[in-house]
DNA sequence: TTTCGGCGTGTTAACGGTAACATGTTTTTT
DNA sequence: AAAAAACATGTTACCGTTAACACGCCGAAA
């Protein structure tokens, strides 16, 4: 691997010019700096990063902390992953991930998802910056980048009054997280704005649960009922549960919420609400370099697509 | 953080000797040793990766090359991103995630999902080892680490022999990639192998492509048919075109094959395949290690596990 | 008793890069 | 025209770790 030095003898100048080509340009002469760029361009030097990391105290490695079980991992991880190892490359960082607490460990930063309230606190006391993916309690005020769940859930009840359904109820998730807080109150906000009476059921986050849940519920549902999910989990369980009597869209109209995977394999097709993950990795990456450079960004709440597909008419 | 200066003062050696007391123990007294020991338990000390790989001319890096594309990127990419990423942190090795191959970089091995047969030459270039996820063709000798695509259909195949249906057929997929061939080859060897009359059929690895062609397929079908799908996305459309007449499993027996996730959240549950994602990543990292030690570890195929379900007769 | 070999430990230099300072050259100021 | 300031580049030392070598000590061989 080429080295500073070899640029430097490449160009006649001594290794700290080059060195100052690449961090501070605007110290080094027009000429000098043309022909150290082109003897940079010509060996193909790249920067030995382990170097750069021990001259300047850092890591160059980000951790992304997965505290959920991993056997429960949801497949947008796998999306939300390679977006934000690519976007760390880019800026010559690299991920390490992990699935729980450590302090004293040589990172320079920590991304984390899956986190439950008792998480916080250990959290909150590391050394590095971190961001949560995933609305934080009000009572900790750590950064946090997440999709706008209020406005997923109003997203998607509005377009089912649009869509012209008369009752619309709401199934939601028994965990007491804030998302959760925050979608059912999308919903029950919408609701109430377009003076319509409001009805909640919680399930797990499984689709069979819900399935079963609708099953009980049927005689409750009269024809031209929309049903606004918390999870596109458990959409699936109401789509099954409904469609048995072939009365999708007609009958009954159904959004979920997520729009990764799951979304993609059901029939009928899934309409939801999409997170938008390509932005999330990207207001998570920056979130941290904002904190890296001394800056400070709070919260950020970005906003969802609503996917119309063929579980709600149009 | 506390460094070998740290340590060395406090147990009244130089550096030199806590280095040694790491890599070379045998070459320390007793007594020294445990000196040292002590002391860097006391401290808390932990090795400088960075100034270790300057000193090495190691990166401790290896990639894991993504080169399907991001989106149709299966949700099991998660949990073995997981895996690996764990195996590699505690060999003192961080994971880079990559989309695209490129030579030049600062990384010392690649571990490599998602490939088609073009990117083998390119691949083959890299000047560091290489392990591929998934059976490589046969006119490549790369090393690969995959679940045994044929003894995995075989097994489906005997467990609807078993269960007592009496037709079975074959849903392939239209890709004619090695580890599809394989899985094909499962099928049909038991199906001779116990006389019995194959049948094959291929569809996009998309279930509503699966649904359509059984259900173009159904008067072919006879009660007490078993279907052998080639993945689970394929499964889950079988068992929806199937489940219309609720035959499952007494009328008919459906198998997967990936048992990631989807498997999951069909109802009925579906009978899968399951590949063993944790013995695939200590597999691929564990090649990669031999060959970074000089060795060479060719192919491995790992024995899948049945999980019986529901959509299958037990 | 002297010499040699081995053992345990310390010293030096190097990996590739950068901050701080030193030096030499040009430009500005008076 | 001399002194000061600004600018461009080079020199030195250091980040934390390790290989190679140097050194001192002890016991075995001569």
């Amino acid at each position: 691997m080429v080295n500073l030095a070899d640029v430097a003898h490449r160009a006649h100048v001594s290794k700290m010019t080059v060195s100052r080509v690449i961090n501070h340009p605007e110290k080094v002469s027009e000429e000098v700096k043309a022909a150290v760029l082109s003897a940079i361009d010509a060996v193909g030097y790249q920067p030995n990063r382990m170097a750069q990391a021990l001259v300047n105290h850092q890591n160059y490695v980000i951790e992304f902390l997965v505290l959920e079980d991993v056997v429960t991992v949801e497949p947008n991880y796998a999306i939300l992953l390679l977006q934000i190892a690519d976007l760390l490359n880019q800026r010559g960082y690299t991920l390490e991930i992990s699935t729980h607490i450590k302090a004293n460990k040589r990172i320079d930063g920590v991304i984390v998802s899956g986190w439950r309230a008792d998480d916080l606190p250990a959290l909150e006391a590391l050394s590095v910056p971190v961001v949560l993916y995933g609305e934080s309690p009000l009572d900790y005020d750590m950064p946090f980048v997440d999709v706008d769940n209020r406005q997923g859930t109003a997203l998607a009840t509005q377009h089912l009054i649009r869509a012209g359904y008369d009752k619309i109820i709401y199934v939601g998730l028994t965990v007491d997280l804030p998302f959760a807080q925050e979608r059912e109150r999308g919903y029950l906000d919408t609701m109430a704005a377009n003076h319509k009476v409001s009805r909640v059921y919680t399930v797990d986050n499984h689709s069979r649960a819900a399935e079963q849940l609708i099953f009980n519920l049927q005689t409750h549902l009269p024809a031209n009922t929309g049903v606004v999910c918390a999870t596109d989990r458990i959409a699936l369980g109401v789509v099954r549960a409904l469609n048995r009597q072939n009365g999708i869209p007609e009958k009954y109209g159904v959004v979920g919420f997520d729009g990764v995977f799951i979304d993609q394999i059901t029939s009928p097709q899934l309409t939801t609400i999409r997170q938008p993950f390509a932005q999330i990795a990207h207001a998570l990456v920056d979130n941290l370099f904002v904190q890296l450079h001394n800056g400070e960004l709070g919260m950020q709440r970005l906003a969802p697509d609503v996917i119309i597909r063929d579980t709600t008419r149009h």
